[in-house]
DNA sequence: TGTACATCAGTGAACGCGCGTTCACTGATGTAC
DNA sequence: TGTACATCAGTGAACGCGCGTTCACTGATGTAC
């Protein structure tokens, strides 16, 4: 039961339909939409191969449903956070550092099912990679609230940086921790073979906290 | 004769070899290693579908190979630049905004076939999202002497920070790179929706560069 | 309460298609004697 | 110089396999009269 990727089903009694988003969630994310086959989920869901297609319509359709569920949640974590921040936020340096570590945290978070944070950074950035705009596109507009509150949240400890370039800078953030998740094994291996820095998680997160931290505060 | 994806075998009398090279690199590139057949690279390319086996052995060994023949020739340019470097650096913090600008500029760059930037950040992005380890831990031992360069290079211009950090400081900047290059377009107009911010190449990597600058130069 | 029909979740087996790879073959060039 | 063989780049057609999707079907539950 402790296997690398565990059988979703465990227990919990989950509908179908929800059985085979979380395998897609994860299968998607670890090999990307094209490498996983219809079959891998189904037998990963322990779900009958046509159940995708009898709950979904298609394999496309999957894939955008994986990504409403992911995105969905977000919207209410950042409203629920903004009034907290608004209240305690004081020094808005000091509140920037405290909200980047809390992203930074939750982008590497590898929590058994629902809100993993590492998931997530896969998704998007296969998402960005993907080679027809459909799913691109079907993003940009699900995607915009989200992103809307997002910048509106950094804006509360950045007043100074206009709102686009917040806006671009939270994707030059997405960027760096999207990489990092998807290399850290790699990179922190070739770290230690080069410079006998050996890898450890707590130091990964306090360096990027401080490179995103600058960089967000950047002058223009 | 101007199509987006143009023919790779136009007049200059390559060899076989190269033009499967130039087509899968462009070809991976935009639509990643699964979602691109042997038929899509042989047809671009202009040669027999057999050519790949022949040439190449299987798919994965091109893979490689398009790996290969992208990084070699970046040892080289660090090498020549590094020495100009040593001499003009007078003031470390202004070269090193002077170098990330050369790295942006070159990672947006996209010529006509070699050298070119957006190419190279799209399938370094791949590599690291690869599914299986193959290509990673390939990547991992032909990409070493090239990190060393770098690692070394903007050391020139930020001594007082670790290897070991500048290391990890040049994955992040990597990241912020391929992602904000393979988004660039969607991002774009996801913020001219939003902020009435009209997308532009030069304000992009002008913003790109602030915020590299920033996080390379972070404080411990 | 009993019967007839409708709806719904799920299934097993098959469909055709595109995939990476293989193989016997061709034709040009190089080498040995 | 001429003949026999070897090597090499490239080819056309086929191979078997795994893919996403479809379809006729089952069995349980809900609804109408």
């Amino acid at each position: 039961m402790m296997n690398t990727i565990e059988s979703v089903d465990s227990s919990k009694n989950l509908s179908t339909r929800e059985r085979i988003l979380d395998a897609a969630e994860q299968l998607f994310a670890i090999s990307g939409f094209a490498e996983t086959s219809m079959r891998d989920i189904t037998k990963h869901a322990n779900v009958n191969l046509a159940a995708i297609n009898y709950h979904f319509g298609s394999k496309d359709d999957l894939i955008n449903e994986v990504f409403i569920r992911c995105l969905d949640p977000i919207h209410d974590v950042l409203q629920e956070n903004m009034d907290n921040l608004i209240k305690e936020a004081a020094e808005p340096s000091k509140a920037l550092k405290h909200i980047v570590e809390l992203v930074v945290i939750r982008a590497f978070q590898t929590e058994q099912q629902r809100h993993n944070g590492a998931i997530f950074m896969r998704l998007l950035n296969r998402a960005y990679n993907e080679s027809q705009g459909k799913l691109r596109s079907f993003l940009a507009e699900r995607y915009k609230k989200t992103l809307i509150d997002c910048v509106r949240f950094f804006r509360l400890t950045l007043p100074q940086v206009q709102r686009a370039e917040v806006f671009w800078r939270i994707h030059f953030m997405l960027g760096s921790l999207a990489f990092a998740v998807a290399g850290e094994k790699e990179i922190g291996a070739i770290g230690t073979a080069l410079y006998q820095d050996q890898h450890n998680e707590k130091a990964l997160l306090r360096r990027l906290t401080n490179f995103l931290v600058a960089g967000l505060q950047a002058e223009a």
